[in-house]
RNA sequence: GGUGACGUGGCCGAGUGGUCAGGCAGAGGCCUGCAAAGCCUCCUACGGCGGUUCGAAUCCGCCCGUCACCUCCA
């Protein structure tokens, strides 16, 4: 069967379309990364998530994948378009505001981006293969302002370098923000500069001596624009011509926009085909803000402090959840539509996440057991797969295809017993799946997973003594038809926050999950 | 005001002209000493008003509503 076609929705053309790999079956894209301030919180990590997946989806069709996703350990202004006065930007803010932690601007950017890579990992996001930094590329960018200044695209003032947006007639194209009365100069700018030509135009360079970072410039030391480092970046890895770009929906203006103005100036024609962008989220209904507390960093909830109380006490009392629960509960939402995070949604994605596994285990066991037999399910997954995979090249309809996953993995629930060759058709199903959706198992070794993985083991042993006990105390009461004295044992085994089942096979406990 | 996305059962969320989504919650049943888990069954919706059509959740028009961007934000 030949997989099927790759589609997309374009925002350039506001259609879904078939991806068309300028190499043949080699998609070749840049995602826009996050500013390294603070730590990513869950709405980041839903584009991020986007990006990985459209890495999955083209690598199940075959393709071959080059993704270029950046760091911006630049700090920008507040304010894309300010001289501020008190020259505050976001990073130096935050040092402000954490200036004991850290002995400079560098050192807190690099603080973030460890943090923010550990994240990534933890939720089976595949590795870009460049992950470049902003700071590590400012010659470049500066060679770029200095091009788009000879070409006629922009100009200089006593304050920096700008962009002539009346010199590219495309400008918003991608927003739709054509009009130039949207911009009014009191809209885009606190204090303007007045020499600059045209409200729209926005800065590719800023003339800052005392900015906290700041380079060597042909005209005086200062600091990159935002919008540049995407360009140099984007084109430096994967040249002028390459597939596609994503990004969160509020990056369609003005970063993109003026991102296409600067490559399409540079190059002389277009760059990019396909621009992907992903909606925030909400959570329980609302805008995720701190101040209605509901603002939930991916640390937040995989691995909360028992001083994070804007945690909600269930996740904070079992020590967080699973972080492949987190990215199942992402895939609940299709990124193009609105997304409402809640705990309910995680709490059933907990369990979901659980069956994966336990039929992960149960099947591994079926391989070690060995026992020769037919393979009922086989066709059943393979079918199972397929819809998957239709579901994710249509436009990544993540809810599809996690509905036909949960039908595989309960075939595999369902099955009686498993014969080796089932046992290897489900191993087949479940890592393909994992490949495609990475909700099966983790696909990154990292250090605090393990970590907290011993030290789960080691409680839990602990743990299992005690209970162990206890059960074979209410066996041999159960045995002996003293009920009464069975189900006390069961309740305070239940007050310790233990389930017990008794199924054909004897009885079974486990950990109660508080969510 | 400009631009864009969206509006499906108690909740989440598939579905682009005529047969089923799926999940969660809820109800009943099987199983169980009783539970739990699991399994089976049930709950049949498409914002409103027009239009096209033999037939519309699905196409068209208008209206209402929600969300987002237009200042940094994924």
């Amino acid at each position: 069967m030949s997989p099927p076609t790759f589609r997309l929705y374009n925002t350039l053309t506001h259609e879904t379309e078939p991806v068309e790999p300028i190499e043949e079956e080699h998609l070749r894209f840049y995602s826009c990364g996050p500013t390294v301030y603070t730590y990513a919180h869950i709405g980041n990590f839903r584009s991020f998530v986007t990006a990985d997946l459209i890495r999955r989806t083209a690598e199940a069709i075959g393709w071959d994948v080059t993704n270029v996703s950046n760091i911006t350990d630049v700090g920008h202004l507040t304010q894309d378009d300010l001289v501020d006065p008190g020259g505050e930007d976001k990073m130096k803010q935050a040092l402000e505001r954490e200036g004991e932690r850290f002995a400079n601007i560098y050192d807190l950017a690099r603080h973030y981006t460890k943090a923010f890579l550990e994240d990534w990992r933890a939720l089976n996001l595949r590795e870009p293969e460049v992950r470049p930094r902003a700071t590590e590329h400012v010659t470049d960018q500066l060679h770029a302002v200095i091009e788009l200044v000879e070409k006629g695209h922009a100009y200089t003032t006593d304050q920096g370098v700008y962009f002539s947006v009346e010199s590219f007639d495309d400008y918003g194209h991608l927003s739709g923000n054509t009009q130039a009365q949207q911009l009014q100069a009191t809209d885009r700018d606190v204090v303007e500069d007045p020499d600059k030509q045209d409200p729209r135009d926005f800065a590719l360079w800023k003339h800052d001596p005392d900015h906290l970072m700041h380079w060597h410039s042909p005209w005086g030391w200062g600091y990159p624009g935002w919008h540049i480092e995407c360009s140099v970046m984007g084109m430096q890895y994967l040249g002028d011509r390459f597939d596609l770009h994503t990004g969160g929906e509020d990056l369609i203006f003005p970063h993109h926009e003026c991102e296409i103005a600067q490559n399409q100036s540079l190059a002389g024609h277009q760059v990019i085909n396909y621009w992907v962008h992903t909606r925030f989220l909400q959570v329980e209904g609302e805008k995720m803000s701190k101040s209605k507390g509901n603002f939930y960093t991916v640390r937040d909830l995989i691995n909360p402090g028992p001083e994070d109380d804007h945690v909600p006490a269930p996740i904070r009392k079992q020590g967080g959840v699973d972080p492949l629960a987190l990215r199942y509960t992402l895939l609940q939402g299709q990124y193009r539509k609105p997304f409402n995070f809640t705990l309910d949604t995680l709490r059933t994605a907990a369990r979901h996440v659980q069956r994966f596994q336990d039929a992960s285990e149960r099947v591994d066991e079926a391989i070690e057991a060995n026992v020769d037999g037919p393979d009922p399910i086989g066709p059943q997954l393979g079918d199972c797969y397929d819809r998957m995979l239709e579901a994710m090249c249509d436009d990544l309809n993540t809810p599809a295809a996690a509905a036909a996953a949960l039908e595989g993995v309960k075939v595999i629930e369902q099955a009686d017993k498993l014969s080796v060759a089932a046992a290897h058709s489900a191993r087949h199903w479940l890592d393909r799946t994992n490949d495609l959706l990475g909700i099966v198992e983790p696909e990154h070794e990292t250090d605090a997973s393990s970590e907290a993985s011993e030290q789960e083991v080691i409680s839990g042993d602990h743990l299992a003594d005690s209970v162990e006990e206890l059960l074979d105390e209410r066996e041999a009461a159960r045995t002996d038809g003293e009920y009464a004295r069975a189900d006390a044992i069961r309740d305070t085994l239940e007050a310790l926050g233990i389930e017990v089942m008794d199924t054909p096979d004897g009885t079974e406990w486990q950990r109660k999950t508080e969510l």
